[in-house]
DNA sequence: CATAACTTTTAGAACGTTTTGAACGCAGGG
DNA sequence: CCCTGCGTTCAAAACGTTCTAAAAGTTATG
């Protein structure tokens, strides 16, 4: 193959690949994805092992990875009893899983512990000495900024889920802090 | 201190050093963050090393990445030779500070090597044959929608940094996929 | 200018994570 | 029904990262 194009596959690959340890995700996850990318047919669990030089165990088990966040699909080929799989080429689609499932129900449990911090903080008040009590104020103070923080937070990332295909940033942009 | 207390600053602290690593940041550094965030008064590398109970040299060093983020600043207590150090607790003015200096320069160099391999490929076109074509031309659509994820990231990324204290997303909704 | 009080650096240990390769199980074809 | 080919699982190993403790460096003060 022309070695250009090969660089161009290599570079592109390397660097999902990159994105992908930056996001969280495993290098290798980002890699398998990248290869599949730029792979006008489906691939096989042997191609992407032989592709990417690693072992057959690691990309099974990250393939499964990368199913399970949406990031790649299983393709039936008829008379084949080998999985073939392709990448999910739609990235507003595969972002929009990874903000949904994974950032959504960090910033979620953020604001529950939060919550429950607001909630010990005035149970105790009537027990506190008064050097405590105003530590329980400096606490909750502290505490409501980082729960305005991520309500917005999430409300942004309401706004981007609940968008169509098409993200539209409109209602993003809409939200403001007081 | 009331077990209330207690337990809030456990729970805030190690909520923030979860989301520390949430986002790339170490376990430590999100702990030292928080546990700054709550302290009425600025802290001495001792202090902290005492609080967390963690070694002094993995003090040192964990609040030199958190000064370099612009997360902690160092305060003078004059007539005292250690260091002190506070929180910023101005969170947006944090999120601006890694969204500023660390997505942003992910997403740029994303966006170079993409701009790399178009070029790559387009100059490539001549020498290639039928079957490589086709394949280029198979690269260079995938690439185009990289680089059209990309752009938009980029743009929202420029919208938030544009903000001044307070952050209004008016101008993020704005942008626009087409 | 020496000393004392801190901070930073560094080398090595401990730790967690990821990869591998072999064993296993399952399915379809002969 | 067995045999072959394929995917999955798992234990062991390799790897990178982070922590610690001790040594070196720095700065302020008397």
């Amino acid at each position: 193959m022309h070695k250009n194009l090969e660089a161009v596959n290599e570079s592109t690959v390397a660097g999902i690949g990159r994105l992908a340890s930056f996001f969280g995700f495993s290098d290798v996850m980002g890699r398998l994805y990248g290869t599949l990318l730029l792979s006008p047919d489906p691939m096989s669990l042997d191609d992407l092992a032989e592709e990417l030089q690693i072992s057959k165990g690691s990309v099974s088990m990250n393939m499964r990875s990368l199913e399970r966040w949406g990031m790649a699909k299983e393709v039936w080929m008829r008379g084949d009893r080998k999985k073939y799989y392709a990448a999910e080429s739609d990235l507003w689609l595969v972002i929009r899983n990874v903000l949904g499932s994974r950032e959504q129900r960090e910033v979620q449990r953020a604001l529950i512990v939060l919550q429950e911090s607001m909630v010990k903080l005035r149970a105790a008040d009537a027990e506190l000495t008064d050097e405590e009590r105003e530590l329980a104020r400096f606490y909750l103070e502290r505490i409501e900024e980082l729960q305005a923080f991520f309500e917005v937070a999430q409300l942004a990332l309401q706004t981007v889920l609940g968008q169509g295909n098409e993200l539209d940033f409109e209602a993003v942009t809409k939200i403001e802090i007081v």
